[in-house]
DNA sequence: AAGCCTTTGAAGCTA
DNA sequence: TAGCTTCAAAGGCTT
């Protein structure tokens, strides 16, 4: 019952007629401020954005960087400093102008990203699958909507840390301010179109790859979501657009800003920092780990 | 038990 | 405003 009330909400969301229009080539949507109105207007693309991003089709083998088992476009200007050059500011899809690090775990035949170009994608007039996942369901506060199942975006910040029973005449007012902060419901951030991504093809990865680990899956996923086509990205990407939308009707007042600096920060940061010197740039590597040569997976491991 | 790993994108923070 | 940082998910692994 839960899950079909949370399917058949998500697969609602997914009948909404497109902003883009049916089809016409879904165009990059820019970047929307917390009113959901756009910051700034959509550029045109620049020669360097299409050369990489349009159209998608599958790379003849000159232009795989066979060292790296990189996908790079031919003829592009020299970017070698970049890694993820992110565009969202620019209000472009972000994955056009990016290319993955090479992989740090060894994939299966059947799962390493050189097997994937093409992208795996269905056979034309295949429908698109439909979202099964719950991230975006109607909750609590939704008109119609049984009040009863709450948004996946609210968990109990104390978890599994249920306060034990104790004498409360000592606790101070302080611990009971800090109890209440606990007891507080945490409102996570919404997802964004990768995540939504991610946790839609995540089994599909497990199953064919028989893999467990969250962090080599997400390795697969992220050369799986540069292959996918634009428009099959931009579906997701949309996806996200509503999921802030719903999420800003259903906490008003809330912001990324109350989650922010809750998790402690990595003592391995931390001791990079203290050793090195270093900060992590926006790539989240330290300058003598990205300058270090990128290791090299002959095909016969993969 | 808490945090790390790994990914991309959104948004907060800082200079 | 640019550049950097944090947090969203996931689950095995490490400390």
């Amino acid at each position: 019952m839960y899950k079909e009330t949370v399917y058949s909400a998500f697969n609602l969301l997914m009948h909404y007629p497109p902003a883009s229009g049916a089809g016409q080539h879904p165009q990059p949507q820019p970047p929307l401020n917390k009113a959901n109105q756009p910051t700034h207007s959509v550029p045109q693309l620049s020669p360097l954005y299409e050369h990489f991003s349009s159209p998608h089709t599958t790379p003849a083998p000159s232009d795989i960087n066979q060292k790296q088992g990189v996908h790079r476009p031919l003829q592009t200007p020299d970017l070698s400093g970049f890694y993820s050059l992110t565009s969202s500011s620019m209000g472009q899809l972000p994955h056009t102008v990016s290319w993955p690090s090479p992989p740090l775990y060894p994939l299966s035949p059947s799962c390493g990203y050189r097997q994937h170009f093409p992208a795996p994608t269905a056979a034309p007039g295949t429908p698109y699958p439909r979202f099964t996942h719950p991230s975006l369901m109607l909750g609590s506060g939704v008109p119609g909507h049984p009040a009863a199942i709450p948004h996946p975006a609210i968990v109990p910040t104390s978890g599994k840390q249920e306060l034990q029973p104790y004498d409360r005449s000592l606790k101070t007012q302080a611990e009971s301010k800090a109890e209440k902060e606990a007891k507080k419901p945490t409102i996570k951030k919404p997802l964004n179109a990768f995540m939504l991504y991610m946790k839609e093809m995540r089994a599909k990865v497990i199953a064919e790859c028989t893999l467990k680990e969250s962090a080599a899956i997400n390795q697969i996923l992220g050369r799986r979501w540069h292959a996918l086509s634009r428009e099959e990205q931009a579906k997701y990407y949309e996806l996200a657009r509503k999921e802030r939308q719903l999420h800003m009707q259903l906490y008003p007042g809330w912001s990324a800003r109350d989650n922010y600096g809750k998790k402690k920060r990595r003592s391995r940061e931390k001791h990079q920092e203290s050793t090195t010197g270093g900060k992590r740039n926006a790539f989240g590597t330290y300058p003598e780990k990205a300058a270090a040569p990128a290791p090299f997976l002959p095909m016969t491991v993969l």
